[in-house]
RNA sequence: CGCAGGGUAGAGCAGUCUGGUAGCUUGUCAGGCUCAUAACCUGAAGGUCGUUGGUUCAAAUCCAACCCCUGCACCCA
């Protein structure tokens, strides 16, 4: 009865949504939809993390509250995955009660516990940054201008113990493969780990940051904001209450390489086991885009909005596209000009123009209504056997998050069902009268209407709208269950066409 | 320095884990077709898979060394 929980991490709430925030999500809504349609029961959930230092700054830069400047971030977060039709099942905002209330619950124990201790410590602090640097930070021996007076002090705060289980992490992640993807990512965690790592100062004075959740057993200290962050996940489970159970461990935690040394594949796999809490089965870890070659960046400031995009095009060849493009934990280059060119040629010539052709063919030659498959040869029994045998493999590709491969697959199917109809060439077989070929014109309006009906369901992860429109094209409803839809058949048979359609009109003007 | 990633037709990428005829898109050239979004289909040209060595019957793939590019303060998926 245990769901499958999938999470993104969850936004800082700091700064307006960019392509990396939008390719996270997309990623985790096409994994929960190919769950979902494998008959799983998927609880995805995503959120916003609204504690600390920047955030505070931000709204006081915005001359607002702190809560009424994260009110105002949830809303845009929202607005984007509503933009992106991300179907999560729950929007966790740190700021909650629930969550504070797990916070300061998990807290208590790892202090009452032991896990927790009290130390001082000194160190070089910037006044304008509001943070300690370290000697190296520096620029030919001078402190950077932005850091302003630099000064010497001394603080005392609370410590979480990481370094005395590090051996056990170092074990935990050499024993379970599983447990970080891709691979070469769990290498890079066990060469940091070759070093001894230090304890993590988990609280922050008030006198300097107010805008946290109080540690429970000193109200001096609001909570370092990663610590919070992290237990959003079990927060989100539902971790006070039974149903924990339903939900924990999580299976998938869908992260930027940016957050799994040392947030995720440090601090996290180490709170839940001082907590005595299981922990989540994958780090699913995906890389970066890149701006037309260009590192993407707040401070570099070449944000690619991603609104525009699906704005322009919509938003599924904004999901096509990413997913499309992205092997999982590489980086990837976002380009309008790539982008064109998978519309034009992908969605457009592809598949667009062949639910075009297939629409108007049907009503042109079959009167709009499919017909039986009656005659078949040599070149329907090829185009069913390969989709016959891409459908696992696509499906098993998905199930590997090998998205790239998956659909690259799908479309090398959708272009021999445009090579079938011109082998057939219904056009010339309507002109002659030559018994058997209005037959044959109708097996193959058939078949190729089943096909594009299986590309339109195994679309439905990454593009569910357009899967959707193409199916009620053909007179189908949506797909909700593979085992049941993706299998080539003879479905279609008296369904209704609609009308030609242009799914993807070509944009001239990028 | 160290660590990690990348180096595959003009361009952009996949394939490398699990060795066996080098693949996709785009671009170029030549044909075909006219149902379709100036779309579609067929064919061709274009690669010593960064370099050198090793293992093997067989290496883009495994091993070793080296070269080049990128990332590794904060922020950021």
């Amino acid at each position: 009865m245990k769901k499958v929980y999938i999470t993104t991490a969850i936004d800082y709430a700091n700064g307006k949504p960019h392509i990396g925030h939008a390719y996270e999500k997309i990623l985790a809504d096409t994994i929960s939809r190919m769950f979902r349609l494998q008959n799983l029961d998927v609880q995805f959930m995503t959120g916003l993390d609204e504690h600390g230092l920047k955030v505070s700054q931000s709204a006081a830069k915005a001359g607002v509250s702190e809560q009424t400047h994260c009110d105002n971030i949830a809303e845009d977060f929202k607005k984007l995955c509503k933009k992106l039709n991300i179907k999560y099942d729950r929007y966790i905002r740190t700021t909650e009660d629930e969550h504070k209330q797990v916070v300061r619950d998990c807290l208590q124990k790892l202090y009452d516990g032991g896990q927790i201790y009290k130390a001082s410590y000194s160190g070089l602090y910037s006044k304008t940054a509001e943070r300690f640097v370290l000697e190296k930070d520096k620029i030919d021996g001078k402190w950077p201008s932005d850091y302003g007076e630099v000064i010497e002090i001394s603080e005392t705060n609370y410590f979480f113990r990481l370094r005395e289980h590090q051996q056990w992490l170092i074990d935990y992640i050499e024993s379970h493969p599983k447990f970080i993807f891709p691979d070469f990512r769990a290498k890079q965690v066990l060469e940091f780990l070759k070093d001894p790592i230090n304890d993590l100062c988990i609280s922050r004075p008030k006198n300097r940051l107010t805008w946290g959740i109080e540690l429970p057993f000193d109200s001096e200290y609001v909570t370092y904001v990663w610590f919070d962050a992290l237990i959003n996940y079990i927060t989100g489970a539902n971790y006070l209450d039974k149903t924990f159970t339903n939900y924990w461990p999580a299976d998938f935690h869908i992260i930027g390489k940016d957050i799994l040394v040392p947030a995720h594949a440090i601090y996290w796999p180490i709170m839940l086991y001082a907590l005595g809490i299981e922990l989540p089965t994958t780090l699913l870890v995906h890389g970066w885009w890149l701006i037309s070659g260009e590192k993407m960046s707040k401070s570099a400031g070449n944000i690619v909005n991603p609104l525009e995009c699906v704005e322009k095009f919509g938003v599924d060849a904004f999901r096509y596209y990413l997913m499309r493009e992205m092997t999982i934990g590489q980086d990837s280059d976002f380009s309008f000009d790539r982008f064109m060119t998978r519309y034009t040629s992908d969605l457009a010539n592809d598949l667009g123009n062949l639910v075009s052709r297939l629409l108007n063919m049907g009503h042109r030659y079959c009167d709009g209504i499919i017909g039986k498959v009656i005659k078949t040869d040599v070149a329907e029994d090829n185009l069913q056997k390969l989709w016959q045998s891409a459908i696992p493999e696509i499906i098993s590709l998905y199930n590997e998050f090998a998205f790239h491969l998956a659909l690259e697959k799908l479309f090398l199917c959708i272009k021999a069902v445009n090579a079938y109809v011109e082998d057939r060439s219904p056009w010339k077989l309507a002109k002659s009268n030559v018994e058997g070929h209005k037959q044959l014109i109708n097996t193959t309006i058939a078949i190729s209407a089943e096909c594009v009906r299986l590309a339109a369901v195994l679309l439905s992860p990454v593009m569910p709208t357009t899967s959707q429109q193409i199916l009620s094209f053909l007179g189908c409803p949506a797909t909700t269950n593979w085992n049941a839809d993706a299998k080539f058949g003879n479905l279609l048979a008296g369904s209704k066409l609609r009308e030609q359609v242009i799914l993807f009109p070509k944009i001239v003007e990028a």
